[in-house]
DNA sequence: CGACCGATCGTCT
DNA sequence: GACGATCGGTCGA
């Protein structure tokens, strides 16, 4: 059980970054109260020259800033006035390369999971879509900018468990239909038949 | 099932 | 002032 280096989250292909992100785990330790899940679904956004990135066109504003660092850094953003979606930013700095994460199945703290989230039960509804994901792990925008590498809040760690390729598959990303030609880029990544992935099953 | 709709607000035009 | 990299509920077939 280690957490990723630097150097992952630095590579040049966020395709690849983004493929390898499944299996991951993500902990979240707030107030010394820890929670974790594998992550089983991703989408790459490629800098400014995807049409479906924040940072197409170059495009940099005060929400989208952190994009421009280096690899390793959280970016979090609000979406629909309700949801804070969690992303990796990956690549060099001043190239605004990140990745969605779009689910997990939980690892560590189904409890307190449940009690962020509201929910009675423990189903595959927990930590399934990213503002499911972000809600029970207690991710919120003021984390934008945080470290995946430095301090102990906000990690992702490998512990050695790997899915076969066999088991990975990949299509057009969700909810990017704005998006024209670069909706149909096959830049999202799952867990063939895995019940925490979004979407309808295929 | 699928289609539709309301919630809710920061961000950008 | 319009609109989301969403979600969960409702309604009708």
């Amino acid at each position: 059980m280690e957490k990723l280096s630097l150097s992952f989250y630095k590579r040049k292909n966020v395709l690849q970054v983004a493929r390898e992100l499944l299996g991951k785990v993500i902990v979240t330790k707030w107030d010394n109260v820890v929670t974790s899940a594998r992550i089983v679904e991703t989408e790459a956004y490629a800098g400014i020259t995807d049409k479906a990135s924040h940072a197409y066109g170059s495009r940099r504003t005060n929400r989208n800033e952190i994009m421009y660092a280096h690899g390793g850094v959280a970016y979090v953003y609000l979406c629909y006035g309700i949801h804070h979606l969690f992303n990796v930013v990956t690549n060099a700095e001043e190239i605004p390369h990140a990745i969605l994460i779009r689910a997990g199945e939980p690892v560590e703290g189904v409890e307190t999971m449940l009690k962020r989230t509201a929910k009675k039960k423990w189903d595959h509804t927990l930590t399934r879509g990213p503002g499911n994901l972000s809600k029970a792990l207690g991710i919120y925008t003021h984390h934008s900018g945080l470290s995946l590498n430095d301090g102990e809040h906000l990690l992702i760690m490998d512990d050695g468990f790997r899915y076969k390729r066999s088991e990975i598959a990949a299509s057009p990303r969700i909810g990017v239909d704005y998006a024209g030609k670069d909706a149909l880029l096959p830049y999202r990544f799952y867990i063939k038949g895995n019940p925490y992935v979004s979407g309808k099953p295929k």
